[in-house]
DNA sequence: CCGATGTCAGATCCACTGAAATGA
DNA sequence: CTCATTTCAGTGTATCTGACATCG
């Protein structure tokens, strides 16, 4: 029976389409979760990134998460607008803007990682403990090897 | 040392999204080699299912691709425009276009797929045999969780 | 109902402005 | 000290894509 809703074998076959298709799905979905909250992933990935080293000049917030600087400056703004982060003039360089993670920006990050645990949860339900280890074992040697070059 | 560049750890530690990273590279880097022939991901996943399954029905195909109808006819255009594939009318029920790959598509079929191929192995570099094996038997897993419901 | 065309929103990218620092 | 250059945040725009909606 040719189910007319499979996908092709040809493509199916090859591991990196299924890391594409598995990738864009968990992504999709977990921007679904923020799209109910009126936000978008990079807001989790700014606070993220705000929470793990610290308050960072906006440019260098930008360089870190790979993203253009002009796009930065609207994010940052509307996490401004949310009382999620606080934007400083700095003192020394008047030109620079050094962004603070603030407490509530601390609680919002928590429930946005919530969700992204729980979207873990789901795209991996398949998976027992064990192979959920070897396969973020697997996609952190790819993943190192892809960052590098 | 704080490297300015390094994604935030508490990102990177989730598996999903060591998935939509890596995912999304191999994506890039394939939709890149494609792009120097003029030809988008869609064109190869069209002419993969042809390759497949036989000619189609052009809003099958769309099905079997999870492609909005509406965007194929635009695929299918610019690969008839190629002759890489056939359009006809079925003369049982004019309305409906039955889409044919041609030999010329056979041909362009089997280069995109050694580009495909390529980009696995870059991607898929750090990972000998075994490893990649596993991460294969993973994917699929994951992915068949996640196309059925 | 099917294929084709057009429209709309989101994301990414690029060019530019004005302010502020830097260095010859 | 002055002037040219560079760097920063922010605005606006061009382009591409995917989703939808309307037409024939």
């Amino acid at each position: 029976m040719d189910d007319l809703r499979a996908a092709p074998p040809s493509l199916t076959g090859l591991t990196t389409y299924l890391l594409s298709r598995t990738g864009k799905i968990a992504r999709g979905r977990l921007a679904g979760r923020f799209a109910g909250r009126g936000l978008r992933l990079w807001h989790h990935a700014v606070l993220a990134a705000l929470a793990d080293f610290g308050p960072h000049v906006q440019r260098d917030l930008a360089a870190r998460l790979a993203i253009d600087p002009s796009d930065m400056a609207k994010i940052v703004d509307e996490l401004a607008g949310a009382g999620s982060v606080e934007r400083a003039r700095d003192a020394a360089d008047r030109r620079r803007i050094t962004v603070t993670l603030t407490d509530a920006g601390r609680t919002l990050l928590a429930e946005l990682d919530a969700e992204a645990a729980g979207v873990q949860d789901e795209v991996l339900g398949p998976l027992d403990k064990g192979e959920r280890e070897q396969l973020d074992v697997l996609l952190r040697k790819v993943f190192q090897g892809l960052v590098i070059d």
